[in-house]
DNA sequence: CGAATATTTAAGTTGACACTTACGTAAGAA
DNA sequence: TTCTTACGTAAGTGTCAACTTAAATATTCG
């Protein structure tokens, strides 16, 4: 959790997990996208990798990574989890104090 | 967006935000609840001020935050505009995959 | 086998961040 | 006004995170 949270927390990562969404990509590629040296990237991909946000595909010395949806659903769960219970009442107090003005 | 995750990447904070999500609590209250000076979690909260996260009230030398919820629900619309159409196409597919399978 | 390719790992540097203690500021009480 | 309470800000420290270049690993090709 703390470490899924830590990976999102950089704008890199956030857009490596964007490139690797739809399709799955090749580590080199993925490394093309961004204006620093691979191992860089490749840093980032073992971050990612770590907090359960992509998956990784080996091929010969060519590796596939793709994302995993549902990490970042668990995201949203955990949102709701951690605050979504008081965050609904909440929600309705403010409709009900909205209500009340009408 | 990026203050508001990296703000969220920190298990204090993310205590901070609970504790004050349903009342409005004293700084030095907030504090209470920590093992670390007053000025640590005085810090955090300039964090979570500057991200949107909580509010503050000054009323004499006290000071009350409150949680900010739609901040909160911010980072739930952030991750959905940002992968979340991607997200819903993934998931139709996997259970378009799912009904071929039976 | 030896060379080239794709990628990670190692080692080192720099900057950011979470703390600490000490000090500053502002409001209320005596 | 002086003391106290409730904070924030300043300055300094240690650790961690994001890079860099150089070296290691593993696979394919000639």
């Amino acid at each position: 959790m703390d470490d899924v949270l830590r990976a999102l927390a950089d704008a890199t990562r956030r857009k490596i997990i964007a490139l690797v969404w739809s399709r799955e990509r090749l580590a080199g590629d993925i490394a093309g996208y961004f204006d620093m040296s691979r191992p860089a990237v490749s840093q980032h991909l073992k971050v990612l990798l770590e907090a359960g946000l992509v998956f990784v595909r080996a091929d010969g010395t060519r590796r596939y990574y793709r994302a995993n949806p549902e990490s970042v659903a668990a995201v949203r769960v955990m949102l709701d989890s951690y605050w979504g219970d008081r965050l609904a009442l909440l929600k309705a107090a403010a409709e009900a104090e909205h209500a009340k003005e009408t």
